[in-house]
DNA sequence: ATGGTAGGGGGCCTA
């Protein structure tokens, strides 16, 4: 089973793209991120239309998950459990088919500028998740958590570490309580099979970054143990970010004998 | 040090 996830910036800015991302690489699921929508607009003929279920959870203006599943999903739940007052739509997931597999699909918050209450809800929203992956990982079952982190893990996952030094993507603190989450036992898919530089997942609009490949791993895979277990494959596809009208994100992916 | 680009929504914010 290969799954991806991939940060669309706008579900309705990047319907070509996406429409043709799903005919030529036939995810069987996929986590999408930014999908700027309210669920009531999203334009689920798009997907539906290709034989996918969509469930999606969507806010006004910013932010928005969907899960898109060729197999039928089921146990779907909306938003990071820990907070009732937070009302951005940054979490979504669902248990696929009758394999017995769980994917996580998450938009974690930028954080910037720091240090503000941007960075504190960054924080806050990483020890959320650390408290969903420690139930989780408590289950002992394959568990997949892909999205955008908005988190470069180490120097090799940036074209250029020292420009982030100072972003809230790259701040010890952020490092930190990424290294949290895989100190609990979660597995970087890509670091698993890839263990070298140059593996990115996004390039700013902005001043050429793409042409000059100055790009960031943000976009990741982590893995329970029991998913872990049943990795094939890991890679990053480049293509779409180079089609025309891209997202500033590309997807990633994994394949799963399950 | 600055500004460069993009999407959404409806007039600046987020990234």
């Amino acid at each position: 089973m290969k799954l991806a996830s991939f940060n669309i910036n706008g579900v309705k800015a990047r319907a070509e793209v996406l429409g043709r991302w799903l005919d030529e690489a036939q995810p069987d699921v996929a986590v999408l991120q930014e999908i700027k929508s309210v669920d009531e607009n999203f334009p689920r003929d798009l997907i539906e239309s290709r034989g996918y279920q969509l469930e999606t959870h969507g806010q006004k203006g910013f932010n928005g998950v969907a899960i898109l599943s060729k197999l039928p999903l089921s146990d779907v739940r909306r938003g990071l459990p820990g907070d009732d007052s937070d009302e951005q739509a940054r979490w979504i997931e669902a248990v696929v088919g009758d394999t017995g597999l769980r994917v996580c699909g998450l938009y974690l918050p930028n954080g910037n500028p720091t240090p503000g209450p941007k960075y504190d809800y960054k924080l806050a929203w990483m020890a959320r998740m650390q408290a969903r992956v420690e139930a989780l990982l408590a289950e002992e079952v394959p568990v997949a958590f892909g999205g955008d982190y908005n988190v470069i893990p180490q120097p090799m996952d940036a074209a250029r570490p020292d420009a982030w030094r100072e972003d809230a993507l790259f701040l010890p603190q952020t490092r930190a309580a990424f290294r949290r989450l895989e100190r609990l036992g979660l597995y970087d898919a890509l670091r698993l099979l890839r263990p070298g530089p140059g593996e990115y997942s996004f390039w700013d609009y902005q001043a050429g970054a793409r042409q000059r490949n100055d790009g960031i791993r943000i976009d990741h895979w982590l893995l329970t143990p029991q998913a872990a277990d049943l990795l094939q494959d890991c890679w990053i596809e480049t293509k779409p970010r180079d089609w025309e009208k891209p997202s500033d994100h590309t997807p990633i992916w994994v394949e799963l004998a399950a």
